[in-house]
DNA sequence: TTCCTAAATAGGAATAATTCTTATTTAGGA
DNA sequence: TCCTAAATAAGAATTATTCCTATTTAGGAA
């Protein structure tokens, strides 16, 4: 079941729609946890078991350089991997790998205002990020 | 010169006083430039030919972990330190490697009183690290 | 529809960052 | 001064990522 606006996104963007592509991006967009390009691989596998793992960070650098997927800075050597792209921050867990999205207008809104009223020196603010690290509690421990 | 204070800070924390971790922790506490360990590796050999490259990560772990140094996410696969501990955020430039402090109180009260009144459901917020992403204008291009 | 070409891919080698292993050394308490 | 657990050096191993090259393919042109 290809997602047909995972193929209008690769044509917005000028890429040529290749089966690889609309694989990596639809399981991108799908998965939710934020997939290290390994993960996305081994999902990746299971439907095209000859994908190879240089195409497939060679196409996730690809869309993210289009602004089709972010970058996830993590705690550890992994880099990992977003299909969404509104703007929103990242809830870091201390005790696990584990990282949520986080919406917030209200928040985005209170910085954005904060930043365009404060005017750093020298520096002209482009976007800006939130990792807020805690702990999920009891009734949310496992996911 | 070997900085008294570092001394201090081993001890306080328990830990083995050894040249080694002398000299790395007076390493990343006086370079201001958020070094990879890699980094820190060559400015340490210039006076300690013979300091190990798995020593200087084992250490800057052990470091981390009594909260003595901070990891800074990056947006390539390297990490780095940094020897500020107190609150602060961090500038990264979209045209280079470069990532500088950012210090601001007033920021610091506004997310802290935010988060605190928002209760983000069942997640428990320890801590919080905003990055800015943008660029240094042309006066302050150079560093 | 067929042909053509630049771009994309597969597969595997190469590289870079980090961790692991083990024998040796050492800090600091007894 | 001695003893032992902890720290270190050196290099091997592992892991993530990039690079290389021959082959394939998407999509525009004829």
């Amino acid at each position: 079941m290809v997602n047909r606006s995972v193929v209008k996104i690769l044509a917005k963007h000028g890429m040529k729609i290749t089966p690889q592509r609309i694989a990596i991006l639809d399981v991108i967009i799908n998965l939710q946890n934020h997939p290290t390009a390994d993960t996305i691989c081994d999902y990746l596998r299971l439907s095209y078991p000859h994908i190879s793992i240089g195409t497939v960070y060679k196409t996730l650098d690809t869309f993210e350089s289009k602004g089709i997927i972010n970058k996830v800075y993590s705690e550890t050597d992994t880099m990992r991997y977003d299909g969404v792209i509104t703007q929103h921050h990242h809830l870091y867990c201390i005790d696990s790998e584990r990282i949520d999205d986080y919406y917030d207008d209200g928040l985005n809104k209170l910085l954005n205002d904060y930043l365009k009223k404060k005017k750093i020196p020298d520096f002209i603010v482009e976007d800006f990020k939130l990792q807020i690290i805690g702990r999920f509690n009891e009734k949310n421990k496992t996911k």
